[in-house]
Parts: structure tokens; C-alpha cells; sequence
DNA sequence: CATGAATGAGACTTCATTCAT
DNA sequence: AATGAATGAAGTCTCATTCAT
């Protein structure tokens, strides 16, 4: 008996196996484009490491970029799914927003920490995936609408209620996430890294920058 | 009359129109990776850019790789310069180190500003550039000893002053570094970016996230 | 119970179901052909078209060329047996030569107007199937011996009995072909044909240009 | 010193001996095609007949279309070229249209006989064709226009001045394309075909179809 | 100095076919 | 009887590099 479980939106039946493949071929996508960079992840080399031939790879996507987008989505949805688990009620609307700005940095790094490769290879990708003309697939407005606008709104939120002092909560909001992004590539290159000590620094660096006038340390 | 100069380790001599075309053929290649991204950057379409045959770039250079190294440390030679040129001042020994990151700062993200492109391709360059065997060109060594433990050193400086709080130099300047990393995106989804502005609000950034707790701002 | 019946030389046993699939193939083979031409003819395809697996049609023939020819096969049975049926009468060895070419262009048009489709996948099919080797599997004699021949002895007969002008057989067997395979595209592309005036244009053609020259029309 | 003399369409250059390897590529293409059928003439097989690598068509040539449709093009211009330098005086607006017929009967066959493989190819390749969506690139409405309506005006202006009898311009036209194009098959499956007779033949039975009733022969 | 031409490796993809279930 | 999975050959095309002129 075959289970059918998943109905994808390509309008094929995904089996068990079907799925697992795609699962397979995803991180091993994800391993390649960190091994050799986006430019250098071949077909070839993704079935290498997943000791399957170049067919497979082909039968289970009908692309080379379908795999790619697909181990985008894929790591956002477990880091998503990570903050949720992890610190969900910082997010609420009626947190203190300096609470919710160490909460984030503090999601972010862990995950990066537990997950530096695949976070580092959603960047490669995001930064190299080209469609037929060489325009970015994942262009910049992606990124403002689901990343820096939160901030944003997480800063401005903040300053109205007295929380942080005057900033461009824009400005802020940039430089959060550049500095959570970088912290993969510490990471990667020093995985004996103490995170907590990094992280604790991080979250220090911020509420200095962050807090407004008054208030003590 | 024509001069000549030793200009490489190949030993190959140089003409006045042998250094321009290299110039050129770099100039356009740093213009096909801002445009196409670093794996889309190939020679034909450098080509295409300088308006000349495939084969003249590979006359003047050896390789491929060759011209892409040559780029980077073109771009790099010019914000060295560029550094010197402007606030030389702020980066003497014995200069106030919250002023020499103030200078820091300004003439990182100034020189952003003027190049965002330039500075792009580097970036791409630096992070996707390999060899035969996949293993980047451009290490974080290289990143670590050039640039963030001069930053470094400054804050370890400052902080014996006592100018700045005591944090861990070198994630504030692992920070400092990404957010300058970051604003080549901002200019590049934001030509008409207020410069000036940005730059009052990350050196704010930055002063409240080190300065001594006593002092006022 | 279950009828079973030897259907094909490779000894397979076949049961009802067994041959309604293979018609089923074949039938969507055929379309398959005439919608993406012999090229873009792929098992894919076909078996998209059948809403089957590509794995049904493997194990049903023993591979494409199986499928064509079959399809070959049923277009020109089904196209024999239509002329029986309707102009039988018009075939006998004794019937007026004059009569005959009447009917077989009348039988031949009025059969590909009912099934352009078919027709034009079996054309394309006759041209395009080659061996491993390149070389055409349905060579120019077979249609020669099936096709050409037949109709070069009607009109040596008919010009023996004095009912045709003298002319080259087989040239004129030639130009009739011809010009019933022709009438298959102009079904394509004019779906709307008015099949009885073309057929009568067709026949009157023929008429005059067979006809013995003291003959009144 | 290197000659340049063709500006091409697509902005590129050709020297004498750009254009000598297009033609010779397209040459080849075109036997590829008549040996292997559209289908069977890979880039590896016309690379193969030309005794050069793949990788010298792929120079030349943006796309294997690009062959193809060169290919069409030339055979139609050779043609056209063919029929003025023969037979141009029969072609003029006050020429008899029946001596226009036979004009254009006899320097189509003619042509034919005299290159029956590239005419061979051009079917092949005007029939199975398609673009990347599987639609025809020489649909059906190509043909009608160049080819069957200045038939059918012919015989229309025939009519008018009574030198053909009442028959539908369209019917005849297309029969006398479907005669002239199936003499390619003639002609390739018989190479020592009596071309004067059969050219004779096939104008014997053109003037007897079309004759004005009163006419003698 | 410059360039057009050629090459072969390797990229992605399609396809007919085989196989285990 | 059916099918999903896998495979490897072959297809078209891109590319960095070499070479003769």
C-alpha cells in the first residue's frame, strides 16, 4: 500500500518516499550552496552529496530553482516555527517592546547558532537566485516587507510609549538585522563561538543603543 | 616615447594602453557582477559591457580569476585612500578614539555612498569567489585580519582610556562592520537615501552603544 | 470470466481490459503526435494525455515504437475497412474504371475529413520514425506496394478498356495520392471546409484530366 | 587584414569566413535533417557531418532555430532565385496564364529534381518545427500566404480572361502544390526518375484539369 | 595589440526504459 | 495490473580558455 499524504501545488500525489526524496534533495541543496557557494552548487554536486544520481533529481523537481525556493521557504518556516516555540510570548501586542527586542535578537542568534548552514545558504541564495533575465528572484522589497518592517513598527511602537528614545526606527531596524545576520558568518567561522556570551553582548549593544535617555542601566 | 612598468608578478611589461584596457576590462567586470550577481558575471557579458571581444580580456589577463582578485583589491586600495584622503587625522595614535570611530564611520559610509556598486561587486566577489575545489578564495581570515582587528584594536584602545563602557571589542566590532557592510543594500535599493541622515543616526547608534556610562552624550 | 485472446507476436496474453488500455495508448499516442508533432511526441506526453502513468504505457508495450506502429496500423485497418463499407461495390473487378476513381476519391477525402487528426498523426508518424540507425521505418516501398501501386493497375486497366486518355500511370497515381494527403491539412487548418464542394472539385479535377479525349464529360 | 561584409540582424559582424561556417553548418543541417528526419538531427549529428565540434555551431549559432529557420529561408530564396533566372518572361502580368502555369510547373519541378534533399529538409523542417510552447513556428497560414495565394490568383486571372474553365482557384492551387511538393518524394526515392517525362506528365494533366471546354488540345 | 574562431568540459533538462513493490 | 522511483544516455546551451592570424 502507498500512503498519499501531501497534495502539492504542482497537482502531483506526494508519497512518503516522494517526500522524503524532496526533503533529501532539499538539504543536500542547502549543503552544496554552503560547501561551494550558490554559483558553484551544481546538479551534480547536490546528487553527489546525496548519493543519488542527476535523474532523481530531475524526476522529484522540475527545476533547479524549484529546489532552491523550495530550501528558502523551508528555513524560514522552521525559523518561524523556532521563535514560536521558543519565546511566542514576547511577540504579543502588549509586551514590553524592549522585552520583545531582546526576545528577537536573542530567537535570532539561537537559531542561527543551532542552524549556521542553512541559514548561510538561504543568504547565498537569496543574494544569487537569478530568474531568466538576471533580475533578483528574491528582490529587496522581499526582504523590507518581511523583516524590516516588524522592526520597524517594533521601534516605533516602542518610542511611543516612552520605551526607547529618538531614533529612525528604520535605521535601528537595518542594523538589527545586519548584525543578526552577520553573527552566521561568525558562525561559520568560529563554531566553538560562546553564544550566550556573543549573544548577551549583542542584546547589550542594542539596549544601549536603543534606550531612552532617562533610564538607568 | 612609451613607458614602461613592472605592474605584475607575471612579470609582463606595461604600457600606458595596456594598463587602461586593464582598468577598463576590471571596471566593467565589477559592473557585470553588481548587475548579473557574481555567478552570472561571465566573461562574455564583461565583454559586452567594455564593448570589446572576448579575447582581448583574455590577453590581458591570465585568467578569470585573476581579473575578479584584481578588482577587489582595486576597490580596496580606493577606500584606503579614499579613508586617508578625508579624516586622516581621526586615525592618528593619539586621537580621541571616540573620534576616530565617529571619522570611522563617516568615511566608510561616505565612501559607500559615492561607490555603492563598486563596493557591491566586492561583496559578491568576496563571498562567492572560489577555486577548482570549491574553497573560497576570500576566507573570513582575510575579512578578520584586515579589517575587523584594526576596529577591534580601537575599541580595546578606547575602553583603556576609558572612553568606552566595557563590552567585548570584537563583537562591537563584528556589529560595526556588518552595519557598514549593510548600508551598500540600503544605497543600492535606495539610491536617493539621505546619506547624511543615516550617518547622524548610526554614529548616534553606536555613541550610545559604547560611550562610558557617566558621560553625557 | 474472462476472454483471452492471443493479440500480439510476443505471445502476451490479453484480456479485455488489457486491450482497452492499449487502445487507449494508441489513441492518445495519436494525439499526442498530431497536437506536438512526431518530435515532441514524448511517453510523457502521451501518458499526460491518457491521465495514466508513465509506467502503464511500459507495461503494456514493450516500447514507443511498439506504440507507433500500432498506431500506423489501426489508421490504415480502420481506413480500409471504411472504404469497404461504404463503396465496396464501386472496387469489383468489372466496375467502370471511371467509377472507381470516383469512389476512391470520394471514400479517400471523406474519410480523412471525418478523421483529420488521425491521419495527420499517421503522416507525421510514416515520416518521422526512424531505427536506432536513422533509417525510416516506413520506407517509400511500403507505400509504394500498399498505396501507389493499386491505383497505377486502375488506371492501366482503365486506359486498356478505353476509358482514359493515355497518360503515364503512375505519375497519375502519384498526383491523386498526393492530392488526398494534401486535403488532410487543409482539414487542419479549415475545420470548416466545405468537404462536398472541395470533394467535387477534387473528383471534376481528376475527371478532366483522365478523361479520353472524344468523351463528353 | 579580415574582410567584413555582411551586417546580420542580429548586430554581429560576419567575415567571409563567419559566413563560409554558417553556410556550411546550415548545409549540413539540412542533410542532417533529410538523413535523420527533423527529429533525428541532433546538434551532435550536423556537428558529426561537418567534421567539426559542437561547440563551433554553438559559436555561430545562437540556437539550433536559429539553424533551422536559416535553413528555410535560403532553400526559399534559392528557389525564388532559380524560378526569375529560368523562367522570369512566363511570370509577367500579360503572359498567358496557361503558359504561366506551365512556366510554374515546370521550374518547381525543375528545382525540385535539381535539389531534391534540401526541399526534402525544408518540408521536414516547416512541418515539425515548434516553438518552446509546441505551437508550429511555419503554421499553416505562412504557406497559404506565400505559396497558394498567388496560385489561386493566377488561375482567378485565368478564368477572367476564359483561358481555364470554371473550377475553384483555391482546389486547383492547393492540388497543384500537393503534386509539386510530393515530386520531392518521387525524386529522393527515385533519383533516376525521368524527370522530362514526369514534368511533361504532371503539365499534361494540369492542362487537361484546367482547359477551357472548347479548346483542343 | 587585438580578435575571431575553435574547443571541450560541464551546466540544466528531457526522455525512454528498467525495476521493485 | 499498475505505478512510483530511478537511471543513464543524449539533447541544447554556456562558458573559460587556447590558438592562429
Amino acid at each position: 500500500m502507498v500512503m498519499r499524504t501531501i497534495i502539492r501545488s504542482t497537482g502531483r500525489k506526494a508519497t512518503f518516499t516522494e517526500a522524503a526524496r524532496r526533503a533529501q534533495i532539499v538539504e543536500c541543496a542547502i549543503e552544496a550552496v554552503c560547501e561551494f557557494g550558490y554559483a558553484g552548487a551544481s546538479l551534480s554536486r547536490v546528487a553527489k552529496l546525496a548519493g543519488i544520481s542527476k535523474g532523481v533529481i530531475t524526476y522529484h523537481f522540475a527545476s533547479k530553482a524549484e529546489i532552491l525556493e523550495e530550501a528558502v521557504a523551508v528555513v524560514y518556516e522552521r525559523g518561524a516555527e523556532f521563535a514560536l516555540r521558543t519565546r511566542s510570548e514576547a511577540f504579543d501586542d502588549d509586551a514590553d517592546p524592549r522585552d520583545a527586542l531582546r526576545a528577537y535578537l536573542e530567537t535570532n542568534l539561537a537559531y542561527i547558532a543551532a542552524h549556521p548552514r542553512e541559514i548561510n545558504a538561504v543568504v547565498e541564495i537569496t543574494r544569487g537566485h537569478r530568474d531568466a533575465d538576471g533580475r533578483p528572484v528574491f528582490g529587496s522589497a522581499w526582504e523590507e516587507r518581511e523583516v524590516i518592517e516588524p522592526l520597524e513598527e517594533l521601534f516605533r511602537e516602542g518610542q511611543e510609549r516612552g520605551r526607547f528614545r529618538d531614533f529612525s526606527p528604520r535605521v535601528m531596524a537595518v542594523a538589527v538585522r545586519r548584525v543578526i545576520d552577520g553573527f552566521t558568518f561568525q558562525m561559520l567561522a568560529h563554531p566553538d563561538t560562546d553564544v550566550a556570551g556573543f549573544t548577551a553582548e549583542v542584546v547589550a549593544l542594542f539596549e544601549h543603543a536603543t534606550r531612552a535617555g532617562s533610564e538607568s542601566p
